[in-house]
DNA sequence: CTAATTTGCCTAAAGGGTTTAGGCAAATGC
DNA sequence: GCATTTGCCTAAACCCTTTAGGCAAATTAG
């Protein structure tokens, strides 16, 4: 019988896929097998368990958002920074659902020390660098934006902002000025 | 053989103990039926199915939170009311981190409008009269202060601002402090 | 206070996902 | 060309979901 060439990187980018398309709570080791057309226990070869899959698609879509950002955050400083950073991770929860979903997945803390996460926090303090924070008010500043983009982006996924004007866009620009203007006029404690 | 006494309002009540203690993903109609000592099937008449119990934490989740920040709210104004309210949304998701899971669950269109989830936006369109917004600000800034909430709780819970300085708390009461300054000062488009 | 009816929980069974153990054949190395 | 390694397979156990049909407990009616 002919071999169907699975690695360990071929499942985990088919499951990025696969999440994309059907959901990422949807992703199963079943579903995958499937799709390579193969028995489901030939998959235990290359990924440890159902859990180890969901991680590796984690950790590639934090590497591809990691990407995209960098290149969006390069020769930009200030509320140009700000809004094209802010545009990567919108548009890719939008391009990419299911992939964006996994990169919310919960990483056991070396895990998640070792992921691209720690390049999402430098990126977000290197935009900081064009406003004047000091600590640890850097800090607070990064921890809200980072709440601010992932639930706008979050609630927006939900539909929480369809179906009622104004358009969710409008709001989205409107946030990224409002949160410019904050980090210019930062209040005292 | 004795009855159990299963309804709907008691399984979907366990359900939410349930959440709280092993996770929201973990509440499954087989490990409710264990907590009751009662065969699986038998809760099939209770429930439609496993979607049907996990909406009904849900919207139990939504009045709960619901309910707790109209107390909250009620002779608060300005700052004073946008802490209480934002204060009643992260105590929950610290005491019941199952059930404010639940409370994020995607419902559709026709129960989300029939739920608690309503009686959020008005409170926090109430906590906006204390400031000086016009529409359609007022409802990106209703927007705004949703993502916030939601984010700032999620990053939390998923562990984001853990062992690392300053305290959490510490960024959130700041966190809030600039919410504030943002909207007594909200920027012209 | 029985008798009839409704209701509640049960057994049985089918379908799907996860995971491990052990086997044979294809690919690789000497 | 032969030995070894690697890859995919069969088989099987376990758990969760959901439906169908049955018996007994609780409720209601005469």
């Amino acid at each position: 019988m002919a071999r169907a060439g699975l690695t360990t990187e071929r499942l985990t980018q088919a499951g990025a896929e696969l999440a994309d398309e059907v959901g990422f709570d949807q992703v199963t080791v079943s579903a995958l097998a499937r799709r390579f057309d193969v028995k489901v226990a030939s998959l235990y070869s290359h990924l440890k368990n159902s859990q180890d899959l969901k991680t590796r698609i984690a950790l590639l879509a934090l590497e591809e958002l990691a990407d995209r950002a960098a290149d969006a955050l390069a020769g930009r400083a200030g509320k140009d920074a700000l809004t094209a950073f802010a545009d990567v991770y919108r548009d890719y929860a939008h391009e990419h659902p299911g992939r964006y979903t996994a990169a919310r997945l919960r990483l056991d803390p070396e895990t998640a020390a070792a992921s691209a996460g720690v390049r999402h926090s430098q990126m977000t303090r290197a935009i900081l660098r064009g406003y004047d924070l000091e600590e640890p008010d850097q800090t607070h500043a990064v921890r809200l934006l980072g709440s601010v983009f992932h639930g706008y982006v979050s609630l927006e996924m939900a539909g929480g902002f369809s179906h009622s004007a104004p358009d969710s866009q409008e709001s989205w620009s409107r946030t990224l000025d409002a949160l410019d203007a904050l980090l210019r006029n930062w209040p005292a404690p």
